[in-house]
DNA sequence: TTCATAAGGTTACTTTTTGTAACTTACTCT
DNA sequence: AGAGTAAGTTACAAAAAGTAACCTTATGAA
């Protein structure tokens, strides 16, 4: 039993290795690309833009505004913008009165949203032990 | 072909509707653990520091912040912190002089970082294309 | 014809979060 | 007595995010 645990430890090191093995730590943030691009990825507000595309399919400026719960127009625009040059989604906007702007996921994004789904499960399967956590550390 | 990719999204969309859809959207974020619980652990400073405490198991501060590049003391004295009380990592101190601490990932910690460990491989696999994509954007 | 409305933003201004760099603590070694 | 060391903390500056008012373009109602 504990031996499975040391050997998975193990296993996870030596992929981290393999990511992080062969790079100076030394490096600055703009030469390592999977820290760069991750830190767009994986800010809050993309995550939630992210998965509420993959659950719509399409959403519009307003829509989208109203499930990413508490996000402002400011910060939701500049990160659609983002995200579309990054290519996870595409926007379409069709020259009515008034406008009528279309957001959804490139396939691209699509496979992102994916493995980001993974991690959303864990985080809903898990996030009452962190509550838990929280609450017994609060008490020393 | 098409079908495949068809059906993907079908799933994706039925397993964020577990996730999201019981819930109205127009609760704050408080009352969401899940968003509550990942903004903390997929920060992007947490990330870094849980993924070098996957590679090397224990590590001390001044390490950590060599390794983590770019962080500062104040900001990883309080991630630290943080997710120490969330029960990813642990910190042990020994009463000597100078001090000494020692900071490892608790064994739920080690779980979050292998699935972690995933979206970064993902990252790893995926940031040339990303890097690609936002050139092409920048000459429109 | 003037006015209100609507979607998808942008802008000016305030508040919060981060970053920077100097300082602290407590003991040991010179 | 003074220097050095690890692990932080603190005061102040810079950057990011939140807020709320404003813009555009055309349609339809008053």
């Amino acid at each position: 039993m504990e031996t499975v645990v040391e050997n998975q430890k193990i296993r996870t090191a030596k992929k981290l290795e393999k990511m992080f093995g062969h790079i100076d730590y030394k490096n600055p943030p703009e030469l390592c690309p999977v820290r760069d691009v991750m830190s767009v990825a994986s800010d809050q507000w993309s995550t939630l833009i992210l998965l509420w595309l993959g659950f719509f399919h399409v959403l519009r400026f307003n829509k989208l505004k109203k499930y990413v719960y508490g996000i402002s127009n400011k910060v939701l625009s500049q990160r659609l913008k983002v995200l579309e040059a990054d290519g996870y989604l595409k926007r379409k906007a069709y020259k009515e009165v008034p406008i009528r702007v279309e957001y959804s996921l490139t396939e691209f994004g699509q496979t992102y949203v994916e493995k980001l789904l993974e991690l959303t499960e864990w985080m809903q399967t898990n996030s009452p032990k962190v509550l838990a956590n929280r609450e017994k550390y609060g008490l020393l």
